[in-house]
DNA sequence: ATAGGGTTATCG
DNA sequence: CGATAACCCTAT
């Protein structure tokens, strides 16, 4: 409750606009999958990926969400026997335990369930079959297969099939992995519809070519009439006539319970006007930055103040100043309860979002048009530092720490943001478009001599076998710093210092080219490292002088990414949610920094369920690649370094 | 599963 | 070389 309450006011405009490219990318990985572009589906599993580890308004919805691409990712690479998600297991192995997540949260039926999993099961055997992984396919009998009576015939066929180390058969030949993958993305389907993203809509709405006209799919769901909009966008700017403008504010206004009139907006708006030239509203989709005078802070764009290096405040915090302060051409709409205009409705379905999806039947969850309604004021902006955001090339960002201002300051502007929301800028970004050029998914194997892509190293989520792995790395030296400031800030809000998670950028293939210094940096960092491969087979050097008792069974060492420390700012790579890292033998100890999202829910947990209960607020977060001792140690830090 | 002490690698 | 965040190990 009183969660929620904070949390409202102190969405970032980031967080918000985050939350909207997140249930784009989402909506489109679905479409990848669907359409059997698994190119594509894990290009942007990969973008969803980076945008988690930056701050995002999450909600219930959310974790749904990323469990399911968690599932369709891990089914995507399950007829690759080397890659883990986790460490020991196959990634269908994983599969199943994302599963039982998502079971646990959406009350699937006992019955679907076991059938779902049953299925992974068996085709799991039968890549290890195919694959003459005798061994593994009889561990996974022995271990996962159903005891039920109906799959006694096949567990029969498989037990005959490995004792007699068949690797073809008429049964295997049968079912495709593709029919398999299938299935399961129809499972997931018939879970939980995911509703229209936000930003489709928006561009639906505003008549843009392309969107509309798009068939209305193929399957039950209408859900690849997007595909070839949103990306061709690249430097549009949307124009939206009054009328259509009109018709999109109806329907956000009912979704986000809006409770202004579209009129009293229109005042608004042209009373801003007035010093303006454009009669029209852009909604830039690309950036379109105006010229802009410079009120107060408003020459602290994002832009701007990323540039210079020394401390901030989370980047969060920050940014959320920046919409506040500084823009002149927002339109904020005030709570006025009573709409003079007809076509306004009141905030409606407050059904209560905030709490977990576990209580949502399948059902309710697929209902349409559930978005949460934190917001009851929606606030267009048409102005600044899109350029930051959507022009700047690639790079840009990157290497960029947000910085910070003296917070003090405005508190003024604050006030006048009537009660709630924080007020959200619509700032929409064209979004970097991973095209489906050629590269390789997310998953590769022999990739080292391939470096002269250089989009191999752009995600660094896999690793070829030889451990190459990017590394993070030069962003602790400001880490460094940060905490130290920020331990000084107010703290009431202090959210997290550590860092402003800087992400990795995927290049748009359309340039693939070097201008983009990190990237650069990032592919020689790769090619730099040579001495994975001799060393790969060496799986356990013991990093442990100390324990002897523990007989070296799975020690881990630390990773080689510390050669390139300096180059990139990477340490979301591998271990990440959606991609998986190869070689099972390769257990590499990333040390993964802590982003500020990762903290959000940490603190987020321990409120909800109390410091203690690691493995319940584990599992109620969309933690990847954390155990509960690490959220445990992670709370022992923070209390240390008072972040709460 | 958690608490708490020990270890490691990085940075100033 | 000391400080420190993230990690590991182990007793409870």
């Amino acid at each position: 409750m009183s969660a929620s309450a904070s949390k409202v006011s102190s969405l970032s405009d980031e967080q918000i606009i985050n939350r909207w490219g997140f249930d784009y990318y989402v909506f489109k990985a679905l479409s990848a999958f669907r359409d059997a572009d698994y190119t594509a589906f894990t290009h942007f599993t990969s973008i969803i990926e980076n945008l988690v580890v930056r701050p995002v308004d999450g909600h219930s919805d959310m974790i749904v969400k990323l469990r399911c691409m968690q599932f369709l990712s891990r089914i995507n690479n399950g007829d690759k026997l080397d890659l883990t998600f986790e460490e020991p297991k196959t990634p269908l192995e994983s599969a199943v335990s994302v599963l039982e997540s998502i079971c646990r949260d959406m009350s699937v039926p006992p019955r679907e369930q076991e059938r779902v999993k049953q299925a992974i099961i068996e085709t799991l055997i039968m890549v290890c079959l195919r694959s003459g992984e005798f061994t593994r396919a009889e561990e996974v009998l022995l271990r996962h297969f159903s005891d039920a009576e109906d799959s006694a015939g096949k567990k029969k066929l498989f037990e005959s099939l490995i004792r007699r180390r068949r690797s073809s058969h008429s049964v295997l030949q049968l079912s495709s992995y593709a029919d398999f993958k299938q299935d399961m993305l129809d499972f997931i389907e018939r879970l939980y519809r995911v509703p229209e993203p936000f930003l489709l809509q928006m561009l639906k709405r505003s008549g843009h070519p392309g969107v509309s006209s798009e068939p209305v799919t193929s399957s039950s769901q209408d859900r690849q009439k997007t595909s070839a909009a949103a990306e061709h966008h690249g430097g549009v700017c949307a124009r939206l006539s009054l009328h259509s403008l009109r018709q999109v504010y109806g329907v956000l206004s009912e979704r986000y319970g809006v409770s202004v009139s579209f009129t009293q907006l229109q005042q608004e708006l042209e009373e801003e006007q007035e010093q303006e030239e454009s009669p029209e509203l852009h909604l830039a989709l690309s950036e379109t930055p105006r010229e802009q005078p410079e009120p107060p802070y408003a020459g602290m764009t994002i832009s701007r103040l990323v540039q210079e290096d020394d401390s901030q405040l989370s980047a969060a915090e920050e940014e959320e100043e920046e919409t506040q302060i500084s823009s002149p051409h927002r339109i904020v709409i005030p709570s006025g309860p009573d709409s003079d205009d007809p076509e306004v409705r009141t905030p409606v379905r407050r059904s209560d979002t905030h709490n977990h999806s576990s209580e949502c039947s399948p059902a309710q969850i697929c209902t349409p048009a559930r978005h949460t309604q934190k917001h009851n004021r929606i606030v267009l902006s048409s102005d600044v530092e899109a350029e930051d955001h959507a022009a700047s090339p690639p790079s840009s960002r990157r290497s960029s720490r947000h910085k910070q201002q003296k917070k003090s300051v405005h508190s003024e502007s604050k006030c006048v943001m009537v009660e709630d929301d924080g007020g959200s800028s619509a700032q929409v970004c064209s979004p970097a478009r991973p095209s489906s050029s050629s590269s390789s998914p997310a998953v590769r194997r022999s990739a080292r001599d391939t470096q002269r892509q250089s989009r191999i190293v752009l995600s660094s989520d896999v690793e070829p076998e030889d451990h190459a792995t990017s590394p993070p790395s030069s962003r602790r030296s400001s880490r460094h710093k940060q905490q130290q400031k920020s331990v000084h800030s107010e703290s009431e809000c202090v959210m997290e210092v550590e860092d402003g998670g800087s992400c990795v950028q995927h290049s748009t293939p359309a340039r693939p080219s070097a201008t983009d210094t990190q990237r650069h940096n990032r592919s020689v960092t790769v090619s730099s490292e040579s001495e994975d491969h001799n060393s790969s087979p060496a799986p356990q050097t013991p990093r442990r002088r100390s324990s002897p008792s523990s007989g070296g069974a799975h020690k881990r060492r630390r990773a080689r990414w510390q050669d390139v420390s300096g180059t990139h700012e990477n340490w979301s790579d591998e271990e990440s949610l959606f991609s998986a890292t190869s070689g099972r033998s390769s257990k590499k100890y990333s040390r993964k920094m802590w982003t500020v999202q990762e903290s959000e829910w940490l603190k987020e947990g321990v409120r909800r369920f109390g410091a203690g209960h690691w493995e319940k607020i584990r599992s109620s977060f969309p933690f990847t690649g954390r155990t509960a001792v690490n959220l445990k140690d992670r709370w022992r830090t923070m209390l240390k370094l008072r972040l709460v």
